[in-house]
Formats: structure tokens, sequence, C-alpha cells
RNA sequence: GGUCCCGUGGUGUAGCCUGGCCAAACACGCGGCCCUGUCAAGGCCGAGAACGCCGGUUCGAAUCCGGUCGGGACCGCCA
């Protein structure tokens, strides 16, 4: 076979018109006249047209009347101009066809379970049962593309900036903070476990106390938790690390690199510098951490309005201490009812209430004063309707922020053709946890705001952090911080979490230990390749850009992962299992 | 852990709300025959689903109800 050097059915042009050629390719389509046949060769490049003409090789016309979609076969024959009249417009191989000469099948197909031509993908899980024709579909074969350009271009740029790619290893230690690991069991270890890496952060770390100072590395990651339309427990993130530098440096290289794919890729000239947006302004201008900013519509609060407000669902929010948050929609008057309810499910399925609104059912409780206001605070105008919220200040976000995005997308009110890149920064460096305790909002070694310590005992939720998130559109696209490197620092904050240092050596002591060998200041960012692809390559769904994706209850549908593992496997790594409890029906 | 949507020949859909006219329609695909310039080729003929599965309601269920399995979207979760 001597088909690798061949030239590709979708490069075929006017300037190869008689030259012999070897096609080597896939039966997209036969169109068999009696006489003539006609053959749409299909490689990755694209389609060519074959003609198989019994005059001149009828040995070949016979053989080419056996053949079916997705046989794979070696043709040849000479390149020619097609007939005047004859040419088809919509290929870019139209101005010529392939007079065959030879014909071989190299091996033939059974009928596809679905169409590799046309447009439309079928039903998902057929898709990932099938997965090899799936990709074979010119839309997948195009999205792999755009997503090893992005590759290409990462490497080159950092390359360009001096930056090393270190490998680190995917059997790591667990720590039961973050995310669900997957764990790995040892054999010979028995009854200890690796995990497999949520992110190479703690050895990025360490790789700047060895002194790289410019790390990056493509790096699969991997998290045991609820899938959704952006997340796959395997993904890949661009982890990026840099010494002896502040967040400038960080916005700077990640925006040079961001510009250059966008303008690679989809032929995108970016504004910059990406405007900055605070995490306390995202969350309540737009209920959301990672705001999409192609619409305007913004929330406000409206808590201070209703102070001393007689509509009692107001008053019970508001002294049980949440808040009130309002948001006018455009033209919004003429919602219908129906309309009205599924916003008031949406906040629903957000565990809320539901949604109040005027003019309508609210304004009743509210006196004139109070309407006014809240219709000023949210610029609402004659004829638009206000949407208000009230709930526990994080729910009410949640809720504010489904109802702004559904507003806008039922509205048309998107800018779909707009790139609205933005950083989320700063960010808090604490957040509070389910028990309603102190705890970190990123991780323990992010280095805080200094100033803002000094009130860090009476408001510790409004101590910032040197961290920060890249948005676009409405997707997170990376996120990353400055880390602490000073000792005292690094004591301080873990008092303030109530960590104790015993607690922090067991999980941690290898990171502390290294810290106290010469520490350069160091901080980086961590990007979802993924979604960045995602983006590029105009899809709404991961699993578009990811090879062999799982569906969202983690299944591989064409490998057939998970599996049970032979008994055998089990009792070498000393694992038993446990029966599974009884259904209580 | 929870909410919601979807599941009809190989594929995509219609039918389902308003049960009987549905052993189910249409398109593509598939098989056969005809056809020397098509390119979503065309013409003729043909095969192919008892409506994911289980149970219930009913004289009667693709259609209503419950459960279950599979896919998807979302909330929680994702330092």
């Amino acid at each position: 076979m001597s088909g690798y050097g061949a030239i590709k059915c979708g490069e075929l042009r006017a300037e190869h018109v008689g030259k012999e050629v070897d096609l080597y390719g896939w039966v997209a389509r036969r169109r068999d006249h009696g006489g003539l046949i006609f053959i749409d060769l299909r490689d990755r490049w694209g389609v060519v047209q074959v003609v198989f003409n019994p005059a001149d090789a009828p040995e070949a016309a016979a053989q080419a009347g056996e053949l079916r979609g997705e046989y794979v076969v070696r043709v040849s024959g000479a390149v020619k101009r097609r007939l005047p009249g004859n040419e088809n417009a919509k290929l870019p191989t139209g101005e010529v066809e392939v007079q065959a000469a030879e014909l071989e099948v190299l091996t033939t197909s059974r009928t596809p379970p679905f169409p590799i031509e046309g447009e439309a993908a079928p039903e998902e899980s057929i898709r990932l049962r099938y997965r090899y024709l799936d990709l074979r579909r010119a839309e997948m074969l195009r999205i792999l593309a755009v997503r090893h350009r992005v590759n290409k271009i990462i490497h080159g740029y950092l390359d360009e900036q001096q930056f090393l790619e270190v490998e680190t290893p995917m059997l790591m230690k667990s720590t039961p903070e973050g995310a669900r690991d997957f764990l790995v069991p040892s054999r010979l270890h028995q009854g200890s476990f690796y995990a497999l890496p949520q992110s190479p952060q703690t050895l990025k770390q360490l790789l700047m106390v060895a002194g790289v100072q410019r790390y990056y590395q493509i790096a699969r990651c991997l998290r045991d938790e609820a899938l959704r339309a952006d997340r796959q427990p395997e993904f890949t993130q661009l982890d990026i690390e840099m010494s002896f530098n502040d967040e400038e440096d960080v916005f700077e290289l990640t925006e040079g690199l961001i510009a250059r794919l966008w303008k690679e890729v989809v032929g995108v000239e970016l504004e910059r510098p990406f405007p900055r947006l605070s995490i306390r302004d995202s969350l309540l201008k737009y209920g959301t951490d990672k705001p999409d900013l192609r619409y305007e519509l913004e929330i406000a609060d409206v808590g201070d309005l209703l102070k001393d407000t007689e509509a009692r669902i107001f008053r019970q929010v508001l002294d049980g201490g949440g808040v009130v948050r309002a948001l006018a929609v455009p033209g919004g008057g003429d919602l219908t009812r129906r309309e009205l309810d599924e916003l008031v499910g949406l906040a629903k399925s957000a565990r809320g209430q539901g949604l109040a609104w005027f003019p309508g059912q609210i304004e009743k409780f509210l006196t004139a004063a109070e309407v006014e206001g809240i219709r000023a605070a949210t610029g609402a105008e004659e004829g638009d309707l206000v949407l208000l919220a009230a709930d526990r200040r994080r729910r009410a976000e949640t809720i504010m922020g489904l109802v702004r995005a559904e507003v806008a997308r039922r509205r048309n009110l998107v800018r779909t053709e707009e790139w609205r890149f933005a950083w989320v920064f700063p960010m808090y460096l604490f957040e509070e946890d389910d028990d309603g305790n102190l705890t970190y909002a990123h991780h323990p070694f992010t280095r805080p705001v200094e100033e803002d310590l000094a009130f860090v005992e009476e408001r510790p939720y409004d101590v910032r952090a040197h961290a920060y998130d890249l948005v676009c559109n409405g997707y997170e696209l990376g996120g990353g911080s400055l880390r602490i490197y000073d000792r005292e620092m690094q004591e301080r904050v873990f008092g303030i979490l109530g960590l104790p240092l015993e607690k922090v050596r067991e999980r941690f002591g290898f990171l502390l230990e290294a810290f106290e060998y010469g520490v350069p200041p160091h901080g980086g960012i961590a990007w979802g390749i993924d979604r960045v692809v995602m983006m590029l390559a105009g899809t709404d769904n991961i699993r578009d850009v990811i090879a062999f994706p799982k569906t969202q209850s983690m299944q591989d549908l064409m490998l057939g992962a998970p599996s049970p593992v032979d008994p055998v496997q089990l009792d070498e790594l000393g694992l038993a299992l446990k029966p599974r409890p009884p259904r209580v029906p």
C-alpha cells in the first residue's frame, strides 16, 4: 500500500487536471445510471467525484456497481476537467472529476446505523454507541481539527514565551477537599489508594519551587462529580504557572494567547485588555460568577427600598437576612401568563419560592413609592415588566441569574456574534460552607489582598483574594490565583480557617516542606481547554469536542465502561465487594 | 440527592394533549429491476416498527396512570 503519500480526495483542484492519481477513501454516495456510475469518494479532506465509464474501463465499471456506502476503496485514474455545464459549485473539488481506470475494494462495510453524510446528527446515545462512525462525520472531524489547532497554537505561543512543558503524574494522592476523587487501588500497598488528579495544582507549585519559573501543561484532569453540558469527568486543562509575577502578568499572557487563538482559528480580532468585574458585582448584577455580557439586563438589589415594606413575602425574607433582587424585562408587559409561569418554574427549579412581578400580582402589596423606587433601580421603562425574587442571597442570585439568561434568550437579546471576555477579579478569599462555617473559596494557598487582612476578624467574607476567573459569553473558561509564599501569611490564613497546622501537614506536608527551601512568589491559571474549543468550534456541548466522551451517567456506551471485573483482579488488590443493600420498595 | 424533557421500522420525524378510524403515516436509508452525465440523480417494485421495558386503568392504549431502563437539560455538587 502506498496510499499514505497519495493525493487527498478533498484536495483535488483544476491544477491537477491531467494527472494520474491513486485515490483512497470511503464511498460516500453512488449514483448508478446503468451505464455510467458516479461515486463520491470521501476522505478527511473532503469529497471528490469519480466516474466509471464502461466504455473505457469495463472491469472497473462492473465492480463499481457492487459498491455500497462506506466501502473503503482505492481508485486510480486520471483527473479530468468536468465537461462544461457539469461543474458542481457546491463542492470545492467540483471543477474536476476522476476518470476511474481501476478500482480496488479494500474493505466492505455493513450499512451504517445512521447516515455519515448529512447535517443532522442522530440521537446522542446512538452517536456514542458508534462513536467511530459519529466522528467520521465531516462536522466532527472539523471539530477534532479545531482542537488540534488550539493545542498547536498553545504550544507555539508558550514556547515563544519560554515556558517549559512538564508532565505530572496521573497517580496522585487523595485529598478530602475539593471534588470527589477517582481512586485507584494499590496492589502492592493493599488498603491504600492513589487518586487520579483533579488538577496538577500542587505539583505545579512544586515546579515553581524547583525553579522552572515558567511552566505549562496540557493536562488531563479527573473529577468524580455530576456532569453538565460543559462538564465531563475527564477533561483537559491548560495549566500554567509562573514565578515572580503578579496577576497583571497572568492577564497579559492569557489575553495574548486567547487573542491569538481567536484570530487564527476563527479570524476574530479581540479587543484588549479584557474588562474586569469583581465577583461581588458579577453576582449582584448578573446572578452568576460567569456572566454572559452579550446582553445588558442588569439585576438590581432592592432590599433597601423595601426595608419598611408591608408585603409579607418580602418582609419575611428581609427579616430573615435574605435579599430581594429585581430585573426589568424590556417590553415585558406583554408576557403571557404562561410565559410568566415558565419563569416561575425556573425559579422553582432552583428551589426558590417563585417570582413576584409588576405590573401584576404583587403591586397591591407595595406602596406607590416602593414601586417607583424599584422601577428606578432596575431602569424599567413604560411597558417593561419587573420581576422580583426574594430569598437567601445565594439562591436569589441563582434564580435571577437563570431568569436573566432565559429572558435574554426568549426575547432575542443575545448578540450572538459577539465574544464578550471578562476577568472576574478580584474574588473573595473565603466563603461560607454548608454549616455556616468559614472556609476557603478556592484553596488554602490563595494569596489574600494584604490590606484586607486588617478587617479579617470583623468581616472575613469581604476579604479579597488575588484570584481571578476568565469568563466569556456565560462560560467559565479558566481560573487561577497568586499563591501564598510567605510562611507567616500562610499560617495566619490557616489560623483564620481554623485548620490546625497538624491537619494541614497531613494533607499538604510535602508542599509546606518544599516551601521551606526557597519558594519564589508565584501564581498562575488553568483553562478548560474543552470549553475553549467548544467556543471556537461553535458548539454548546462538551461531548462534541471530546473524541470519546461519557454520558451524563458517566458511562462509555461504546466501550461499555464501567464494567465489573474478574474476582481474581479484585483479590489481587485485596478488595471485596460489599453486597448491595436491598432496595426498599 | 432533586426537578424537568425525550424514547415510535436502520435513521429522522408525524401520530400521543382530545384512547377506538393505527398491526401505525412521511422522508431518507436498505434490497431488486430499469436507466451513459449525475452530484440530496431519476423511475418502478419491495422488505422493514405491534410504538424502550414491566405493570395498571379501560370493552378497547403508541395514546391515560405508576414503576423501571436508556439519553439529555438544569438545581445541589464541581476547593
